[in-house]
DNA sequence: ACCTGAACACCGTTCAAGT
DNA sequence: ACCTGAACACCGTTCAAGT
């Protein structure tokens, strides 16, 4: 496959989204800066206005990526298992595990300041993700591990606690000394919680 | 009470605290910068540095004084109760109500960047929240309402629930058209889930 | 004590210009 | 098509100076 290469990148989009994330890790999403990201991608400083609107459009791809991993990080983990109460289990620890394994990722998709009406691809992005979690829902309902009913109030409940789990354990706000302790934690808060989501009407 | 009043404040730390608030208000934690702080409460551009050491010690300020406010709502909304269950649940509800009273706090006290051992006021003011929280937990157990053992992990799980609806609620993600039926949702969530942490360990 | 203006090294964004 | 340098109006922070 022939490499067409004007001027410095193949593929400067995803040499900036790379370089953003990069940052983002090192400063957080307050001190990232695009001119910084401009220079650790090797192109001047408004070569990324070829590429996204703004600094504002830039933090709306690394969250639409955000998103789309984790729905196959939610996805991924339920494949393996056989009843729909397991595939639910699972899908929440991934959405925890997501959150430990790409924290820059899940700071920008629920922190930045995103305008969903003007990034289309990041609003859908993040419906699509919790459209994954109510799919789950609707499973256990059809097997008759939890009521029928409307499903979103319990997918709202379940994506509670999963998120809070999520974002209480990236700000560091836990007393846990490693990533497993804090995946341990959320599998028994899980657990424990399922019988409680048949009360969420 | 003979007020001093230096060049152009009585309390210049008091009115930069507030301009600081109104203004994250208007343009989130993000946007929010010292020198429009300082033109808002009416001194150059400077004049902060003689309150506080830069930017990062005003934010938390802020959300010290979140912590506060929040442990004070979660006192004042259990006061009224009688049994130690409803004690806990009204707490909760205090918790997410106060998200929605004071998102700006709330967003500073959890999402801004601020160093914990550069900022002990802020520290502090944040695991006397928490403990607050924990201190309800006891109660249950010394009224049998829950199971005896160490209270910190049905603390983490309660927190983590009722951190997730505030956060999401914060951040738009839920589909409800008023702040009640966050709390009326909040309320259901809290109530199923009570006998959860029963089996949390 | 508390405040000021000038200065420095940065931003995000725009624009005319280059290949 | 994709990239560049100069320019503009901003930042946070520092410093010498004023009352």
């Amino acid at each position: 496959m022939p490499e067409d290469r004007p001027y410095h990148h193949g593929n400067l989009r995803e040499a900036l989204l790379d370089a953003a994330i990069r940052l983002i890790a090192k400063v957080g999403p307050a001190g990232f800066t695009l001119r910084e990201v401009a220079r650790r991608a090797g192109v001047s400083h408004n070569a990324p206005y070829r590429h996204f609107r703004d600094k504002d459009e830039l933090l709306a791809a690394v969250g639409t990526q955000g998103f789309r991993e984790l729905k196959q990080a939610m996805l991924r983990a339920a494949e393996s298992q056989t009843t729909s109460l397991d595939r639910l289990r699972r899908s929440g620890r991934a959405y925890v595990s997501f959150a430990l394994r790409r924290p820059e990722h899940f700071t920008v998709m629920f922190d930045a300041p995103i305008s969903k009406a003007a990034n289309p691809e990041y609003n859908e992005a993040g419906q699509q993700a919790f459209a994954t979690l109510v799919s789950f829902i609707e499973m256990c309902q059809r097997e008759g591990r939890l009521p029928p009913g409307d499903p979103l109030p319990p997918a709202l409940v379940a994506w509670s606690l999963v998120h809070g789990i999520a974002k209480l354990a990236v700000a560091g706000r836990f007393p846990f000394r490693s990533k497993a302790d804090v995946l341990k934690f959320a599998e028994r808060a899980i657990d424990g919680f399922l019988p409680a989501l048949a009360h969420a009407e």
